[in-house]
DNA sequence: ATATTATTTCATAATTTTGTCAAAAACTTA
DNA sequence: TAAGTTTTTGACAAAATTATGAAATAATAT
């Protein structure tokens, strides 16, 4: 009785991932890398017409999160969707929006 | 190409959804609610010990995010978990967890 | 070393969330 | 109707979170 049934840390976590991916630019980077399979720092900020440390920040906000994974390959890192991808993090929204 | 995928309307009110859930008070009241079928505004602050308005703030949040709904029978008006409760709640957390 | 690419840090601005108070509303009972 | 409960609402300031831009720093390639 009275014994905490949700786990707050584990609530925290999705509602941070879900507000990260709730934002227009991210959506926006999102959208890109869902059409290719990786791009570049560079390629997303010139395509997005945003400043490149403002696109650095969102790309790092999306991969603690777990969304994105990034790999450097020479000069250039790449970010791509994390494999489980956008299909579960729908799934998981719809879901979630089940009334 | 370049079209949204996403449906950013749906993401922000999951996000919405999930922000309300993950704040201490309000998970106070869940667990409340978790353990009876229905309490009173009255009962829910004097157990948690807050204001009856704060009470009354955490409780509408919660209503309009469609984690609890309420009935007036008499004088009080109470609230309980929506039927799909916290077990699908829980599920999409988890879902939403997964790396 | 130099140029390119990306990240981090810092300051600041903007937004959102919270808590509290007082007033209003909804309803019941006498 | 008047008086008493119970709950909601609105307004406001405090606190916390988030966003943004500029500059410094890091990592890599040539």
């Amino acid at each position: 009785m009275g014994n905490l049934v949700i786990d707050i840390n584990k609530l925290e976590m999705a509602a941070s991932k879900l507000r990260a991916i709730a934002h227009p630019m991210r959506i926006a980077i999102i959208d890109l890398l869902n059409d290719s399979p990786k791009l570049s720092v560079t390629e997303i900020y010139e395509k997005l017409k945003i400043e490149q440390a403002s696109a650095s920040h969102h790309l790092n906000i999306l991969k603690n999160k777990g969304v994105l994974i990034s790999k450097r390959e020479g000069k250039k890192i790449f970010y791509s969707l994390k494999n489980i991808s956008l299909t579960e993090i729908i799934e998981c929204i719809n879901r979630c929006n089940e009334d």
